[in-house]
RNA sequence: GCGCCCGUGGCCUAAUGGAUAGGGCACCAGUCUUCGGAACUGGCUAUUGGUGGUUCGAAUCCACCCGGGCGCACCA
């Protein structure tokens, strides 16, 4: 794999700063910019900035001195063909133009390669397992899930484009009290139906599926008096069910059940015992979270002997690294923030280190329409589910919607606006963009030949979309640095932004053989990442709309 | 009371500590005998909740305050 410009320009910076004396103090993050503005290059480094207080002399000039070196450096480096210019701007900035030849070579490997050409190989932490929805199966999918779903989803999606080797999987929670309760839920209605008076307790389940399972249970488990297993199960499958229609699949459904059984408990926190990290006190046995950043030292075994629900996710945690993940990410509702910091001494005092398991907490979505919020109570059984918002605004939309915002901030998501087939819906308009340059494809009577002159390539709007296009790989890498997938959203209708208008500005299928050529190898590279950016997502792009 | 998340024009929102805070909606005015008008162009909209601090540089980090949301079990 062909090292990216931008480490080649790191290392440059490195070794420039050493030849002023400077090794020592070179920051570990020295990390590159991609201005907003062309005025300021290509790629630019605040690094002259950062030095100036510790060197006691001015940014610019240290700017000055280290482009000195630097350009020596790009000399001997296989850089140089791509390197127009190197300059000082603002307070301090050390900026990077580069020329048309890594532009075109750029698009070109784009063109003839595919998304492959798009690939960026970090494979720094090469083993992940990404836990997400985990949702008990008791009651159908909520949008929190859903929004879950689509955040957990794409991410790993993201990963597995960068060089990662992803799993996903969904923890079931199907065993415990919730579980009983279901059963006798169902047990209760059941006799309801067949003409029994009853009293519905408060905190039983609600919902009118509950229904819809007391019928079914009656029809296929005549003799079992425990509904809660069939009750799980039909859940169960209607959530898989779900998930896979939203495009959603897992590679492990682990239960809580076999894993009780398997006796890795037990395993577990005799090794913590062994460890010294747990001690008995009123009965209870209590892991000392304390020494790892908790506020409160947690039980773990209950005086009545029987576990809290950190018992089996501690052993499930080690179940993980013993299958050799060596990241594991956790996606969470906000209801579990406080659990963090438990769940992480755990994993230390197991023995595994702190930043090989990433929590990250996915906000809620409120749901709107018309600009109207739709209240939820989970309690009586009312809320939106995943199904209805599929029913109502279709994969792509809903995808992209959930994955809109940043993760850890509240997501407002309209559904009349999801549907809408205007310049407001942010879907349509990246999927528009895809289905005008198919048409256009469609329409052309050149082939976009590799070897189209791509300097022909000069007009304003040319340039800014062929920038756009090469900071694919820039914001993926930002998606994994922030954990977070919605960056790319932004990306995408920024790039559907750039194509529009250049192709308001300048016709494609000219008279001018050699600009039409050219003009088709623009457009047909920019299919290729905005394909391979709503495939992140998980959404179509679809040829006509 | 303690903890987590959030506060950016009338509304929604972007900016992995960087250069003139960028879009969209709404409102006003425009652009099709040409590849898809689900598009494009221009105009009007901002003390980034407040006050201090750190920094060469703060919407972003820290402290306190105000406002909104959500958690604080020997539940899961």
């Amino acid at each position: 794999m062909k090292k990216n410009i931008q480490d080649l320009l790191v290392s440059a910076i490195k070794r420039s700063l050493k030849d002023l004396g400077l090794g020592s103090v070179t920051p570990q993050d020295l990390y590159l910019d991609l201005p907003a503005d062309s005025r300021f290059g290509d790629i630019s480094s605040n690094i002259a900035l950062r030095l100036s207080k510790l060197t006691q002399k001015s940014p610019v000039q240290i700017a000055q001195e280290l482009i000195v070196k630097i350009k020596e450096h790009l000399e001997k480096s296989p850089l140089r063909v791509y390197i127009k210019e190197v300059k000082c701007a603002g307070a301090g900035f050390i900026n990077f133009y580069l020329n048309e030849r890594y532009f075109c070579e750029q698009v070109r490997e784009i063109i003839s390669r595919g998304s492959a050409g798009l690939k960026l190989n970090l494979a720094k932490r090469k083993r992940v397992l990404i836990e997400f929805v985990s949702a008990n199966p008791t009651g159908p999918l909520s949008v929190a899930h859903a929004r879950q779903a689509a955040v957990g989803d794409i991410l790993a999606n993201i990963l597995e484009f960068l060089g990662f080797r992803v799993k996903r999987e969904y923890y079931l929670n199907d065993e415990g009290n919730q579980i009983q309760i279901l059963g006798k839920s169902v047990e209760l209605r059941l006799k309801e139906l067949n003409g029994e008076k009853i009293e519905f307790p408060e905190n039983y389940y609600q919902g009118e599926y509950i229904y819809e399972i007391a019928k079914r249970s009656q029809v296929t488990s005549h003799k079992s008096q425990d509904f809660s297993e069939f009750a799980a199960g039909y859940i169960l499958d209607i959530i898989r069910k779900e998930l896979g229609d939203f495009g959603v699949r897992f590679d492990y459904w682990s239960s809580q059940k076999k894993l009780r059984k398997s006796g890795k408990i037990e395993k577990a926190l005799g090794l913590l015992k062994k460890k010294g990290f747990l001690y008995e006190q009123d009965g209870a046995w209590w892991l000392k979270s304390t020494q790892f950043g908790d506020d409160k030292d947690r039980v773990v075994i209950k005086s009545d002997k029987s576990y809290t629900y950190l018992a089996p996710d501690i052993a499930y945690h080690q179940e993980k690294y013993q299958r050799r993940f060596d990241w594991l990410i956790n996606l969470w509702g906000p209801d579990h923030h406080g659990y963090i910091n438990r769940l992480r001494a755990a994993v230390q005092a197991l023995g595994y280190k702190q930043e090989s398991l990433s929590i990250i907490i996915v906000q809620l979505a409120s749901i709107f329409r018309e600009g109207k919020s739709l209240e939820m109570s989970t309690r009586k059984g009312q809320y939106i589910t995943l199904r209805e918002v599929l029913d109502e605004v279709g994969v792509d939309a809903a995808r992209f919607y959930f994955a809109m915002r940043r993760t850890s901030s509240h997501l407002d998501f309209d559904l009349a606006l999801a549907k809408k087939h205007t310049s407001e819906n942010p879907v349509y308009y990246v999927q528009y963009a895809h289905a005008r340059i198919c048409s256009i494809l469609g329409n052309a009577k050149l082939a976009a030949g590799k070897c189209a002159d791509l300097t022909l390539l000069k007009e304003k709007q040319e340039l800014e979309l062929i920038r756009k296009l090469l900071q694919f790989t820039y914001i993926l890498n930002i998606c994994y640095n922030t954990q977070d997938p919605y960056m790319l959203t932004v990306y995408l209708q920024e790039l559907a932004e750039a194509f529009h208008k250049f192709y308001d500005q300048h016709r494609v299928l000219t008279e001018d053989e050699n600009l039409t050529k050219a003009r088709l190898a623009l457009i047909s590279a920019t299919r290729v990442v905005v394909a391979c950016g709503l495939d992140l997502l998980g959404v179509s792009h679809p040829e006509k709309m």
